[in-house]
RNA sequence: GUCCCGUUCGUCUAGCUCGGCCUAGGACAUCGGCCUUUCACGCCGACAACAGGGGUUCAAAUCCCCUACGGGACGCCA
């Protein structure tokens, strides 16, 4: 292991975001990379959001995607609690060293005072900054009025400097004196604030390198701050750019499925996600772009990552799934397939006589038209759930003359099938024998057997359908469609 | 409003650090063709971009400045 330790900090209120997935992602293969350490830390000072269930479904969803940490609650390591609201005494000393430093004090301002001054303040024209009414309060009144009751907040006073933060990304960016005021770093109640837990955890967990999304880098001066004051060096930063939804504005739940969960229920392989996901903002030198975990952790390094925001391409992922599910046996995917197949109605695992060897060649015969699993219910509709009506070019085919010879001729063939299903050899067999009783041959024989079997429904190859279907079943369809025509 | 960041085909991107190899390469999507006794897969091809304007230079997608547009932050959210 090597010193570099980075860390995930997502806070616990829902499934992970694709956004949050790819910074994840970013984060898990530079630690890999750099044989370093991965962190995962839950930053849930916000008590009204978060939640502990979410927190698990956080861990659900990365250990799917396969995204493993070496460091967090339940893993252990030498730098914990991991979740934020477990470190109160770290954070309450912490604010003590700012007091007592001269680097915070405590403001009385209630927040209905600041939002009028915000509101106020934008009318007008200017940056909605504190204005500092509290700054010079000496700390003997501050704790006078606490005694009395009274429950301030401590903000930190921002100093009147430029700050200048180094990105790795994005070079060295200067925020000029002004571009803030003093902020609050703690709350009444005692909860910290964001930007100071960060420092504080990454400071105390000897974090390297904080690698997260660029919506953060107008916070990154805070802390800069915040680190100096502590009296820490800070880490290197590294903003990567956000993912945008189609119209270009932050992707969010109403560009519809942005779930890890909504990936995962819709029939998506984790290993197609990542891929995807990595490709976002990143490109391999060698210019290709299908990779392994693996592959990516090789050749994974924060200088190929982009400065500009990326649209999230919901086509391109389909595809890529799709490639991944041709390249997985056809039993897994098999597998993945039966949930879907049985809440259709068309299959029941639970069943004793439940064929799963049957149900593993038809799935053979229809995984290369899958992009996402759930595809499968739609194109396996052909094996379980046949139209029971005849569209018009099929009717125009079944009224030809030779039509129905060709069918009486291919149930003739059926009558003399030995078993439950035809072997593929005996459907050819069946058809080379029909072609020569009839005459006829290619296009019209084949057409009239399709439609009067599958009814030109879309599905697979006719020489793998048709020795699929029970032998029985396949008969019923033929009287009845002889029976229209 | 103020500050910060960004801008190459519809989308993801290569190229930009170290200006000429760029009549700008690849991928998805789209369209066309091939394969196939259907669909799909696969293969081949076509369409399509350096935001705009000024500089610097023999030469600029690449360096500098301005403008426009987009995004983010300014919270007792993270």
């Amino acid at each position: 292991m090597s010193d570099i330790r980075v860390r995930f900090a997502p806070s616990p209120t829902g499934h992970i975001h694709v956004g949050n997935v790819r910074t994840a992602l970013f984060n898990y293969l530079f630690a890999r990379n750099k044989n370093g350490v991965f962190v995962l830390r839950i930053e849930d000072t916000d008590l009204e959001r978060s939640t502990g269930e979410s927190e698990k479904l956080i861990y659900d969803d990365l250990r799917w995607l396969g995204l493993n940490w070496d460091e967090g609650e339940g893993i252990g390591g030498g730098y914990g609690p991991y979740t934020q609201t477990a470190r109160a005494d770290t954070y309450r000393k912490a604010a003590e060293q700012l007091l007592a430093n001269g680097d915070a004090y405590y403001c009385f301002c209630s927040e209905d005072e600041l939002e009028a001054a915000r509101e106020a303040a934008l009318k007008s024209g200017n940056p909605p900054l504190y204005n500092g009414k509290c700054h010079n309060l000496p700390l003997s009144d501050a704790l006078k009025r606490i005694e009395n009751g009274e429950k301030p907040s401590l903000r930190f006073k921002a100093l009147r400097q430029d700050v200048i933060v180094n990105d790795i990304i994005h070079g060295s960016i200067t925020f000029p004196t002004d571009s803030f005021g003093d902020f609050i770093i703690v709350r009444p109640n005692g909860v910290p604030i964001y930007n100071f837990a960060v420092v504080v955890d990454d400071a105390l967990m000897n974090i390297t390198h904080v690698i997260r999304g660029d919506d953060h880098l107008s916070n990154t001066p805070k802390q800069a701050l915040i680190f100096q004051a502590l009296g820490y060096a800070p880490p290197v930063f590294a903003h990567i750019p956000m993912i945008l939804g189609p119209d270009r504005s932050k992707l969010s739940k109403r560009h519809g499925n942005t779930s890890v969960e909504q990936f995962r229920s819709d029939g998506y392989l984790p290993e197609a996600l990542v891929n995807y996901l990595a490709l976002l903002s990143w490109s391999s030198p060698d210019e290709e772009e299908i990779f392994s975990v693996k592959e990516l952790t090789e050749r994974f390094s924060l200088d190929r990552v982009s400065k500009s925001a990326a649209v999230f391409d919901f086509d391109k992922l389909k595809w890529m799934n799709g490639l991944y599910i041709r390249k997985r046996d056809i039993s897994e995917i098999t597998a993945l397939a039966v949930p879907y197949l049985a809440k259709a109605g068309y299959i029941d695992p639970d069943r004793a006589d439940f064929d799963m060897a049957r149900l593993t060649s038809i799935i053979a015969s229809l995984r290369d038209s899958l992009n996402i699993i759930s595809d499968i219910t739609r194109a396996a509709e052909v094996y379980f759930n046949p139209p029971q009506t005849l569209d018009e070019e099929s009717r125009d085919i079944l009224t030809l003359p030779t039509t129905k010879v060709v069918l009486e001729g291919f149930q003739a063939e059926l009558n003399n099938a030995a078993s439950e299903y035809l072997t593929p050899d005996e459907y050819k067999a069946a058809m080379k024998s029909i072609q020569k009783s009839t005459g006829t041959k290619g296009k019209p024989l084949y057409m009239a057997v399709r439609v009067g079997v599958t009814r030109r429904t879309k599905g697979p190859e006719l020489d793998q359908f048709i020795p699929l279907m029970p032998v029985g079943i396949l008969k019923e369809r033929l009287e009845k469609v002889l029976k229209e025509a």
